[in-house]
DNA sequence: CATATGTAGACTAAAAAAGTATAGATAAGA
DNA sequence: TCTTATCTATACTTTTTTAGTCTACATATG
């Protein structure tokens, strides 16, 4: 899955954040209906992304830092450490013995290219697109609710 | 990842076949690394998908049914059973609070918006283009060997 | 100092993916 | 008919990844 349960849960916070107010983690996962040691490591990379700040101590809690206009979907799943979403043979641990053998794989530089492509798709879907919806949803794929 | 092992290995054993000529599940996959009992599993599933036919019994083997530019990378995918590759919310199974709680979620439908455009892009490549590549890969994605 | 937060890292559990074992079915041909 | 080289079916095991929990602690308020 592109969107694991993590990135699912990111999403969700950033939901739950949407209008600014400072939430602790708490009232967030009661919403939103998240494991709360869960969600404290989330936040925690949300926050070194920059995308939230968060408050220690009592009345402590977190908040958005920037518009969800900002933070596209290929951020997230960056932040999530999960770019490489097309093949394990794109890793770079893979040690592909046809690759040596043939000096090459054609089947390695499409599949490159192929992630380049929904990289790219990705970096054009906006928070504020998933969260709230979009007017620029391509027409042929605006069905179901 | 959307292409995990498996369906790489079948990427592999099409490839093996690319010539329509009669070949040993053994002889493909000395060529091509791949574990033998796994693979014997994946011709099946190629099998009963139409796409090779399967000969029985000493001098048996395997042999390309279909040309590779009938077969899409998104068929591959059916074939095994990874079409949901965006994200588990949108699984039969998923039993999501939040949207009850809400009757929907735009988040949700957003994604199945997503998931229905990489479907419509994973069935415009085809084995051939991946295989032995494309003059149709988009330009701006041509890059890398 | 009591209380309500968040932190860090080790730990465990669950699920999914990858791979193996094995007893058998099938067909060719000596 | 027997031997051999295939493929089959299914159960099993292992490995990896993902998800989630625990605990002792740090931080800030009032």
């Amino acid at each position: 899955m592109i969107i694991t349960r993590e990135t699912d849960y990111a999403v969700r916070i950033l939901r739950a954040l949407a209008d600014f107010q400072l939430k602790t983690i708490k009232e967030i996962c009661d919403d939103q209906y998240i494991p709360r040691q869960f969600a404290y490591k989330i936040s925690k990379k949300l926050e070194k992304a920059g995308y939230i700040e968060i408050v220690r101590g009592a009345t402590g809690g977190c908040r958005l830092k920037l518009d969800l206009r900002e933070i596209t979907l290929m951020d997230l799943i960056s932040v999530m450490n999960r770019e490489n979403m097309v093949s394990c043979c794109l890793t770079e641990e893979n040690d592909c013995q046809y690759k040596k053998q043939h000096s090459g794989c054609c089947v390695h530089s499409y599949l490159c290219q192929l992630q380049g492509r929904l990289t790219e798709i990705f970096k054009t879907l906006s928070m504020q697109d998933i969260i709230f919806g979009s007017e620029n949803a391509p027409i042929e794929t605006r069905t179901e609710a």
